[in-house]
DNA sequence: GTCTATAAGGAGATAGAC
DNA sequence: GTCTATCTCCTTATAGAC
């Protein structure tokens, strides 16, 4: 079973490229045909229309960008630095991508909430993703016994993450995400 | 000089709503000349394309912005409350419109930085408020004699104001607002 | 799986009559 | 300023032959 690329795959691939780096609406079917090298027959046998395979590829996404973190983050142990790496991945992340920034961000400014669908795929990986960070967070403060609460803290954790990946999507740089890589290191350290 | 509200200054108007709550690529000339009640010769002649259009939306924005932060903060000293009141002002702003998010986001998100005039446009943007934000900062810790610098609490705190006001456009609410202004409010009175 | 043809509609933009 | 006509091109999607 199963040839090594199979056409579903990638059509699939090419999609998400250029969903990812040109945009959903401003990508076109012929466009992702000629360059997967596939038949338009067979996207529309695979795939029930152009709104399918945008939810195909968030799909794909969630799973991957938590398979990877898990992986980027294997066998560290001290939740310190696990937090510190949490955003050297997103640093990563944007250098190889050439700072074409999240996903799911693009997704919900290009479709916004008029997909129902849609808004509950966005939504739902970014409370998975506020609930990995709490995690992290609460074994540092596992006392609570902080200025802030752990659930606060989380909060203007990630939201500072969100505005900096934002800010490197503008920018062509990572600026922003060291600064906060930094701040949240000191913060960390001294309290 | 000048009727009520002149031809030029309605198209804009229409256009600009239009832009800013159903996305630049997914509004259509012909909606625009049909909402704004005008016609299509009108429109070409006062502005040379649907590009330009998109242009002297965003340079509007950036002038009643700051207008209207001004405004906001219009007699308030304390630098303190001052920062306060600016989160305020942007979730009233997202409150007022339907959580439709910040203009220059959603133009970044939809065309990016392949247009360049437009980008330089959201970056000015985004370093005027920046600027704006480090000057009230700087009246709250004039002597530089705290833990994180002025311009890496800055840094930060804008990041968190761009991350919290995305989740509002992804969560229709102004929680991660709400969140973020607690905590700071929490961090300024503390430090 | 491939190919081509085509439907049905919308896009941005221009030109000319009034 | 208004109107309608039109040009050219592109869009998503379907159908049928091979």
């Amino acid at each position: 079973m199963a040839q090594k690329v199979s056409v579903k795959d990638k059509i699939l691939a090419t999609a998400s490229d250029l969903f990812y780096t040109q945009g959903y609406n401003t990508t076109g079917i012929n466009q992702i045909i000629a360059e997967a090298g596939i038949a338009i027959g067979s996207l529309y046998k695979h795939y029930r229309s152009k709104n399918d395979l945008l939810y195909s590829y968030l799909e794909k996404q969630e799973t991957e960008f938590f398979i990877n973190l898990d992986d980027y983050l294997k066998g560290e142990n001290d939740p310190k630095v696990k937090l510190q790496k949490l955003i050297s991945y997103r640093i990563e992340l944007q250098r190889k991508t050439n700072y074409a920034g999240c996903h799911f961000i693009k997704a919900n400014a290009e479709v916004g909430r008029k997909d129902e669908h849609l808004n509950e795929l966005i939504k739902n990986h970014k409370a998975k993703q506020k609930a990995y960070l709490y995690q992290i967070i609460n074994q540092i403060y596992p006392d609570h016994a902080q200025a802030l609460h752990t659930i606060l803290f989380t909060d203007i954790v990630f939201s500072m993450i969100e505005g900096a990946v934002l800010s490197a999507t503008i920018q062509a740089n990572t600026d922003d995400l060291e600064s906060i890589q930094n701040a949240i290191q000191q913060i960390v350290l001294h309290y």
